[in-house]
DNA sequence: GTCTATAAAGGGATAGAC
DNA sequence: GTCTATCCCTTTATAGAC
């Protein structure tokens, strides 16, 4: 394509072209489920022919593949404050906030991953047995260890996490739900920060957490 | 089909069979989402002939709804103990252990609507914005009395629905990412017990339920 | 009501010119 | 690297015998 600006590299070109169909097959994907979403519609959300996504992409699985990969990163890393020498109080509140941020950039991102996991998890499920149980089983010890210094009342982590997770992540996935029932046409700020203080409220007060002395 | 039994009128075996036809649908709309579902693994499933689901439902649409009509029907059922003259705590109890059932006894027909949703519920949406809203408005009214009453505190009603919908749905819909972080082979006795355990602690405590007097 | 055979449309993937 | 035309299989739906 003429007048792009300037010439690049054929390797950084591919890149670009990759990005662009990734980040164009992302809602399309999120609406129509891994069966319902078409090669032809994925081609005309990224404005190519559908010939020129078997190009980059070989196949229709290593498109969403490639998709999943690429929300995975942002998915595994939200955890991070999640650490021994943290105050509890902020770091649920931390991750609790980076959740629902995460649910309001990037639903699309969100609800792939729903689908993905509603269907069996057919692609991830090494994921989850692998990398995932490690990083809950990581941060479960670190819940313990507040747990013993007495700075909140003993809950099982893990289905702490998962009660977290469904929280935060039902504001993505069934928005349509949400919207519905609050009678509004988009969540905005009000919606957010509604939701957002009920789950930190769940939480803090539900765990009885303490700020660290 | 000979050897049946006694004879039945043709209206009762008409909908014997669709009743089959719709037992036997639910876990495959389930597995493979709606534009997954082929009409011959629905057929195999109901142990027919492709046509004859034609028959008696015209189109695979059709099916569909049939499908989620019967679910509906359970699930909006599911708050009836939370009315005004009720204990709050006995309330919310008896509703989370509902849910935290129906994940568990039909976690198929969870899934069914979950991907009803999140695809943006084209056959649900007029249910959503009306039955469902109606239901949670009447409801979300008890909750605040209850508040009003000093019997809770105060919290958002409609976003607390939210959340124990989201976090007792999680047992069914996103099932498999449990099992693989807590690493078993099915979810029993003990795992529902412990999410049960914690969702009611999260509620309760965090809403600083009291018993009524 | 039940079933086999088939029509009609849509979908993933490729060939081959540019 | 890009695009048009096309192959071939799957899918929904129906026709028509039993």
């Amino acid at each position: 394509m003429a007048g792009k600006g300037a010439i690049l590299p054929r390797e950084q070109l591919r890149q670009e072209t990759e990005q662009r169909i990734l980040r164009a097959a992302e809602p399309v994907f999120a609406e129509a489920g891994y069966a319902g979403a078409t090669m032809a519609a994925l081609a005309a959300a990224a404005s190519l022919p559908k010939a020129n996504l078997h190009y980059y992409f070989h196949t229709k699985e290593a498109l969403y593949r490639a998709v999943l990969d690429n929300i995975l990163t942002v998915w595994l890393s939200a955890t991070d404050r999640i650490v021994p020498d943290g105050d509890p109080a902020r770091a649920f509140s931390h991750y609790i906030r980076t959740k629902m941020t995460l649910s309001r950039l990037r639903p699309q991102a969100s609800k792939v991953f729903a689908n993905e996991i509603l269907r069996g998890a057919p692609q991830l499920h090494s994921v989850l047995g692998g990398a995932l149980r490690s990083l809950v089983a990581e941060k479960s010890r670190v819940i313990e260890g507040w747990i013993a210094q007495g700075l909140m009342d003993p809950v099982e982590p893990r289905h702490l996490f998962f009660a977290i997770w469904a929280m935060t992540q039902t504001y993505a996935d069934f928005d349509v739900q949400i919207r519905a029932v609050l009678d509004v046409d988009r969540l905005g700020d009000r919606e957010f920060s509604a939701g957002t203080a009920l789950i930190e409220r769940l939480v803090l007060r539900g765990c009885g957490v303490r700020p660290a002395g």
